[in-house]
DNA sequence: GTCTATACGGCGATAGAC
DNA sequence: GTCTATCGCCGTATAGAC
C-alpha cells in the first residue's frame, strides 16, 4: 500500500489480490482495472496478457523459493535428509501460496502449448542430478531399485495433490484454513516415512 | 454412429469427442453445436449450461466404474488385497477418461460452490468403512499406526495426480498417448507397493 | 512513454416467435 | 422442439491525446 504506487505496482497489487482470492479464470481484467483505477488498456499495455500478468505474479510470489527447492534436489544432501528438506520447503512454500497449485494446473489444462514458458514448471520438474543420486544408492544396494522418474513424481503428487482438492477436504472435514495448515503440516512426516519406507531394500 | 440420432443424441455425441480432445475451457458451445449440425441454444435447451452438459457426459463416461471403486472400499477384502485392486480399477479408470482428473480440479476451482453436486467428488471421498478396517488392523498391531484420512489422501495422490499433470509429464519425456499409459500402467504396482511398503509396522 | 476512449470479435446464455 | 435475434460479458487491439 504505497503512497506513490506505479501503474504497474497498482496493477500487480489489485491483480495479486483477486486472483488468491477468486482464481484466475474468475477474475477478468475488468475488474483488475477497476480495482487498481486504471484504464483497461493499461494491463495490455505493460503486460502483454491476461496470462502474462498472471506469469508475472506467480514467478513473484515463488520466484525465491523455487529456486531454493531445485537448490536442494541439486545439493550433495545425503539422500534421506534431502528428501526431508525438499519435503518441508515445498510445502512451506504451498501454505504460504495454497492457490499455487490450481494455478499452475489450470494454466497447463487452459494452454497446454505454453508449458515451457512457465518458470514454475521448469523448477517443478528438474530432476537429473537426484536421479543420479537415486541410481547411485540403488547400484550400491543401499535403496531398493527404484525409478528416480517414477519416485519424484510420487514424491511431488504426496506434496501438491492436496492443495489442489483443498476445498474437497475443507469441505469434507468440515477445516478452516488454519486447521487444513495444521492437516498439512502433519504430513511432512507422513510422506516423508512413506518415500523412504518405499525405498527400503 | 446411429442413423436417428436424437438431438441429445447429437449434441452428446459431438461435445463428448471434442471435450475428450481438446479439454473443457478450450471447447465452446458453438463448436459443439456446428460438429452436431445442431443450433446453438438447443444445447441450453436440452443441457441447461455448458457445464452441466459436462456433467451428464462425464457421469455417463465414469457411472458405473465410480460406484464400482465405491464397492471395493466398502467391501470385505482383506486390507492388501483391496488397496491392490482399488488401485488398479481406479487407474484403469483413469486412463480410459483421461480428462476426468482435470476437469473435475477445474470445477472444484471454477465453482467452489457446487462441489456436493459432482457425483464424481462423492466417489472420490467416500471412505468410512475402509477407515475403520485400518483402525482395526491398526490396533491389532498388524500395521503401523496410520490416520486414515492421511493414508486415503495418499492413494488418492498417488493415483490422480499424474493425470492431472499429464501433459507436463508428456512434454518432459517426450511421450505420446501410449507411452504415458504405460507409465502409468507400471504405476499400479510402484504405488501398491508404497503404499503397503508404509503401513509396515 | 503513459494514458484514455472506444471498438472488435468471441463467448455462454436467453426470450420469444414459429 | 427448433430457430432467430440479441444480451451482457469477456480478453484484446488500436487510434490518438497528453
Amino acid at each position: 500500500m504505497s503512497e506513490k504506487a506505479s501503474t504497474q505496482e497498482k496493477i500487480i497489487e489489485s491483480a495479486t489480490e483477486l486472483f488468491l482470492e477468486k482464481g484466475f479464470h474468475r477474475t477478468s481484467v475488468r475488474e483488475i482495472a477497476s480495482r487498481a483505477k486504471i484504464n483497461i488498456s493499461l494491463m495490455n499495455y505493460y503486460f502483454r496478457s491476461k496470462e502474462m500478468l498472471f506469469e508475472t505474479i506467480i514467478n513473484l510470489l515463488i520466484g525465491d523459493p523455487s529456486s531454493s527447492l531445485k537448490t536442494i534436489l541439486d545439493s550433495d544432501l545425503e539422500l534421506n535428509e534431502k528428501i526431508k528438506q525438499y519435503i518441508c520447503r515445498y510445502i512451506d512454500m504451498l501454505i504460504s501460496n495454497p492457490l499455487l497449485v490450481s494455478f499452475v494446473l489450470a494454466v497447463l489444462n487452459h494452454s497446454p502449448d505454453k508449458i515451457t514458458k512457465l518458470k514454475v514448471t521448469d523448477s517443478l520438474y528438474t530432476t537429473e542430478k537426484f536421479a543420479n543420486q537415486l541410481n547411485a544408492e540403488s547400484s550400491k544396494g543401499n535403496i531398493r531399485k527404484t525409478d528416480p522418474e517414477q519416485f519424484y513424481l510420487n514424491m511431488l503428487s504426496l506434496i501438491a495433490f492436496p492443495f489442489a482438492i483443498k476445498s474437497l477436504i475443507n469441505e469434507k472435514n468440515a477445516y478452516n484454513g488454519i486447521e487444513f495448515s495444521k492437516f498439512i503440516e502433519l504430513r511432512k512426516e507422513i510422506i516423508y516415512n512413506t518415500l523412504i519406507s518405499s525405498l527400503k531394500p
